[in-house]
DNA sequence: AAAGCGGGGAA
DNA sequence: TTCCCAGCTTT
């Protein structure tokens, strides 16, 4: 980061906040409330939210002085209620003390996290330190080509960076660089003053690399039915698992009535529970076993996953799925 | 560590 | 239709 780079960069953010009604203020008030209410979602979605907001309660000491139906009022439609609640404990403690000057001050502060702290301690009072949305965090981690930026990872590179005579400024340049040129899809590079340095810039959707699903955990059945010639079993065409073989399984804690009519299944019982992970999903497969008149397979014979291995070995079957039924 | 918040746009 | 967003609080 040469010091000709900064200055193209404030020298951007200065041409574009013009555009932009919520920047180039450094009322604290204004700048908490933006954060709080524009930060979370699309600007140009809550930015009507915002405008009505502070048409209502223009400083902090009217909002203190509302009441909370007011302010929820004033907030309808732009979701997250619980942040309008802390925004008004927020008004009243300040409105009471005073703003705290600094980013651990801030930080106590109901609703106030470790980003609103320093958005704020930076551009209100123009304290030395970075602030790290969704927004900068992606830019830092495609100039250094960084997949897997961290925390610690990224509390270093932000510190690194930062502008300590304008802290407030170069906050808000990054994380508009972020939000409207560095964007997750489609970043228009050409327009980038960083791109010259940019190591990420021939993929820059692998920086940060796309974050894994959240593995959610799903509740399944399963039978496992002993038929003449082997297992039931059925070709999976469709869906997870697709072309391999599997027992019956479905959705839900036990098999309903019609699962088990199908099958024409006797004697069912239940028999343990067996949990597998995939990449984007948790499974808890409750296995039921019995018996079935037709449809047996040996299941030496067909493809299997591992997840139909662990259930056939959780009915008892030991060696079926290694082909010695 | 993970879920919930809530609205809208993308997939 | 489901998924995802982004920071903070709560569990």
């Amino acid at each position: 980061m040469t010091p000709a780079l900064r200055r193209a960069l404030l020298a951007w953010y200065d041409a574009e906040r013009r555009a932009l009604p919520w920047r180039g203020t450094r009322d604290p008030y204004r700048i908490l409330l933006s954060e709080v209410l524009l930060q979370q979602t699309r600007v140009e979605q809550a930015l009507p939210y915002y405008r009505r907001f502070l048409e209502r309660f223009p400083t902090l000491e009217a909002l203190a002085a509302a009441d909370e139906e007011a302010v929820l009022a004033a907030w309808q439609g732009a979701g997250y209620y619980a942040r309008a609640r802390n925004l008004l404990r927020l008004a009243r403690e300040v409105a009471r003390a005073g703003w705290p000057r600094d980013r651990a001050g801030l930080l106590q502060l109901p609703g106030v996290g470790p980003y609103t702290a320093a958005a704020v301690a930076s551009i209100a009072f123009g304290e030395p330190v970075a602030a790290v949305d969704g927004n900068v965090r992606r830019v830092l981690a495609r100039v250094h080509a960084e997949p897997e930026p961290g925390a610690a990872w990224l509390g270093r590179a932000a510190a690194d960076w930062l502008e300590p005579a304008r802290p407030g400024d170069w906050n808000q340049a990054l994380m508009e660089l972020g939000a409207r040129v560095c964007t997750p899809r489609n970043p228009d590079c050409a327009a980038c003053p960083l791109a010259g340095i940019c190591r990420g810039r021939a993929a820059p959707e692998r920086y940060p690399a796309p974050r894994k699903r959240r593995a959610r955990t799903e509740e399944r059945w399963a039978l496992v039915l002993q038929a003449p010639g082997g297992v039931v079993l059925e070709h999976r065409s469709t869906g997870q698992l697709a072309g391999l073989w599997g027992v019956p399984m479905g959705p839900g804690a036990a098999p309903p009535a019609v699962a088990l009519a199908r099958y024409r299944a006797r004697a069912v019982e239940p028999a343990g529970t067996v949990r597998h992970a995939f990449s984007h999903r948790r499974l808890v497969v409750h296995v039921f076993r019995g018996r079935a008149p037709e449809g047996g397979v040996a299941p030496g014979a067909r493809p299997l996953a591992e997840l139909d291995r662990k259930l056939l070995r959780a009915a008892g079957l030991e060696g079926a799925a290694e082909g010695e039924a």
